[in-house]
Formats: structure tokens, C-alpha cells, sequence
DNA sequence: ATTAATATTAAGTAATTGTTAACAAATGCA
DNA sequence: TGCATTTGTTAACAATTACTTAATATTAAT
């Protein structure tokens, strides 16, 4: 586990907030809390946690709405939601997965059980990214399973065989790619396409995330550099 | 593991340094010690530790300026820095990141966890470079994989065939190369090509890395020498 | 001193890569 | 479905860079 996770948790109850609060302190994450919507994205946004526990009702900005709000910062793209309920109707759990949460608990919480699931999730956070599903660099940060990459807090959008391209060079950043090593990993060994075809993906990646970050290392191939 | 790994404790603090000093050195790290900012670049440069482990508050420079001007300078590449810190605020944490460094950990140190943590650094730093073809000599570094070289702390772009002229006459330091060898080591088998084009090519790595690297041994061939 | 080997320079040639635009293919959408 | 848009590929040509050579100078060995 690279860190310690970091939770947010957002109730407008402060009984509610110092039960999760003690406990998942007790666990071992780091948590801070916010008693509304608003208040919410403005910590979110300062503390990325890995992880939103967000109450449904509260007063000003509900947990819905937030929480699509939330969905839409790229910085939180490795945050996950879930939604807490005092009520278990079926609507709500539907415009919460419409929202974009990623689980639903129902109140009055088990601490056992919301442990359970927390360290679940927070698991495979840390299994997805290990699994290469996301390279974080400096300035850049590039999520294949979104095929999306973010850089200076900018979403920029790549079709397939670009993203591809950028995700392999960046995968090492300072190594050379040759030309072969190019074509096998990203257009496969089977498809043959001319040369041109690998350099005018670049060029299109030199337009659209910047000229530096591409190095042509003539005679060998490119590299991606930060 | 190919050699003993060698780590650099900087702290201000007298008694943290000889506690770390002391469980490192146990666990067979070879450790070096500075006690502020400008000192650590000094010996990082020197030392080239595989590891810094490094305090955030101390006079002078702190730990976050320190590492960004250590992740700045190219012989350090594959050195990682672990923060240690006895304030556990967000935002130290943050910055720490941003200044690139590899990990965090609060103060007081658990030694087993530092220990843990550190053997698995290093590790990876082995298993990343494996696959590395690197020969590191004296002044000079170079990496096959990234068709660099890095003298005196600065990259030097060598084109494919002074690259691996270079490369083949770096393999051996002292060994002579005839130019037979040379001819099919660099220009393979078939192709054929005058003898000034060794020639040539020797003159301009002469020119781009230094003239007494390379001693032409008359009638026989060429030498790297250090 | 003579000769053979190597050094140097500049210029020519070859090879690689960059760029643009046009077209084809795939995708999304009404 | 049919249309519009996006993405992928190619061809033709331009630009760049690496490589080689030729001509000439210098060096080292006997």
C-alpha cells in the first residue's frame, strides 16, 4: 500500500461524523469530514481522498447532486463514492448509481460492515493501479481505463491508437521506443501499416499534449520525456 | 542484489541520525549521514545513494527545496527519496509529492517499518533497472535503453552509430578494439564501408564526450580509457 | 626521412522523419 | 437507416539529420 488511504466522509449529523470518524481513524485511514455538499468539494478538492463516504440528505446541496459535481473534477478521477441512506428506497439508489457512486450503504451503518466494504474498495483502488491502469507523472496523469489523460488539471481526450501510443511511451518515461516495439505493442503483430502512419500519431500527440514531451531519437525510434 | 545499497540519512537532529544510522548499517545498508539541505546535495552528488531518506524541517534549505533540486540532477535518476516528518499536515505531505518525492512517513519512525518499507524501495529500484542496460563508470553513465549518457551530471545525445560505437568501446574500458571488430560489432557483417568512417565517427564522440576518453592504438584499433 | 596509419574538414549522399492533405473506415447520432 | 463526425491510414513531398567519402594534413614508427 503506497500510503495511507484518505477519507472524506460528509454528514450533516456530527453524532454521525464523529462515529465514522473514530472508527475508520481507528483503522488506520486518515480522515476529515464536511457537514454539507459545498463544503464537501472544497475539501475534496484540497485533500483527494481515495475515498467519499456521502450522506444523501443534507440541507443546501444533496448528496446526489455532489456528488455528479465531484465526478466531474479531474483531479478526483481515483476517488470513489459511497453513498449513505438513512432511507432504502429503490429511487435513491438509482439516481445514486446514476450520480456515479460506486457503493450504497444503508443506515444506521455496522461499523464492521462499512470496514469490510471500505477496505475492499480502497483495495482495489491500489490493485487497479498497480495493475498499470494508471500512470501518475509530474505534470501528467494518464488513466487508461478512461482513456483519458490529465494534464495540468486539464482533461484532454485521445482517440484509441493515440492514448495507446502516449500510454506506452509514458509508461517509461526517458526510454526509447523503437519503431517495431511500436507497431507490435500498439497496432499488434498481425496488422501491418506503413511508417508515416506511426509518425503522424506523434505529430498528433506533439499537437495536443505539447512538442516537448516527444523525442525522436533518429535511427531508433521515440521517447517520452518529462 | 548486485551490490550493497547505499542510503543517505539527512536530518538535523543528532540523535534521529544515529538511530537510523544504527538500523540501517544493521540490516547491511551502507549509510552516509548529512544534517541540512546543502549538505545532502553535496553528498548525494558524491555518494549517489540509492536512497535519501529525508527530513522536511530543517534550517537553512528544507526538505522540499532539497528534493526538488536533488530530482534535478541526472546521475540521481534512480534515486529515491523517502520523507520523514514529524508534522503529519496535509499540505507537507502534498507538497512532498509534488516535490517528487517516492514516499512519506511520519516520525517517530517505527525502525521496522522504515526497514520494510525501505527494502521494498530498494527492491524495485533493482528490479526496475534490470532490464536497464546501464554501465556506469567513473564520470560517465550510460544507458543503453534510453540511448543517453550522462557526464558530469549532464545528458549528452549520442546519434544511433556514435551511440553504439561508443557503447561497445564503454563495455571494456581499457580493452582494445580492432577495427575489424569494431566494423561488424557497429556496422555489422554485410554492410561495407571506407576505414575514415571509423575514423570520423571516433573524432566526433572525441568532440562531444572528451579527447582523452578515447586512444587510438596505431595499427591495432581503439580504447576507451578513464 | 620515409612511409603507413590516423586525423581533420567539408561536402555530398543516403536515409529517416515531418508535414499536409486526401481518402477510407469506423463511430455516433437523429 | 442514413448522415455527420471522428479517427485511422496513406501518399507525396519537404525538411532534417546521419553517414560516408574524398581530399588533405598530421602523426608515429622504423
Amino acid at each position: 500500500m503506497p500510503k495511507i488511504p484518505k477519507i472524506l466522509v460528509v454528514d450533516d449529523d456530527p453524532d454521525i461524523v464523529e462515529i465514522l470518524r473514530y472508527n475508520l481513524s481507528l483503522a488506520g485511514y486518515e480522515v476529515k469530514s464536511a457537514s454539507n455538499g459545498k463544503e464537501c468539494l472544497k475539501k475534496a478538492k484540497l485533500f483527494i481522498p481515495e475515498l467519499i463516504l456521502l450522506d444523501v440528505m443534507m440541507p443546501e446541496m444533496d448528496g446526489i447532486e455532489a456528488c455528479s459535481l465531484l465526478k466531474e473534477i479531474p483531479s478526483l478521477i481515483n476517488t470513489r463514492i459511497i453513498f449513505l441512506s438513512a432511507r432504502n428506497e429503490d429511487y435513491t439508489q438509482l439516481s445514486a448509481f446514476d450520480a456515479g457512486a460506486d457503493d450504497y450503504i444503508s443506515k444506521p451503518v455496522k461499523p464492521k460492515i462499512l470496514l469490510k466494504k471500505i477496505a475492499s474498495i480502497i483495495k482495489r483502488i491500489y490493485f487497479e493501479s498497480e495493475d498499470d491502469h494508471i500512470i501518475k507523472l509530474n505534470e501528467i496523469t494518464i488513466n487508461r481505463n478512461k482513456f483519458v489523460i490529465i494534464k495540468e488539471n486539464i482533461e484532454i481526450n485521445l482517440p484509441k491508437k493515440e492514448f495507446e501510443l502516449f500510454f506506452l511511451l509514458a509508461s517509461k518515461p526517458g526510454n526509447v521506443f523503437t519503431r517495431d516495439q511500436i507497431m507490435i505493442k500498439v497496432w499488434g503483430s498481425e496488422v501491418i501499416v506503413g511508417d508515416r502512419t506511426i509518425d503522424v500519431h506523434i505529430r498528433k500527440l506533439r499537437e495536443k499534449i505539447g512538442d516537448l514531451y516527444f523525442k525522436t531519437v533518429k535511427g531508433v525510434g521515440y521517447k517520452f520525456v518529462q
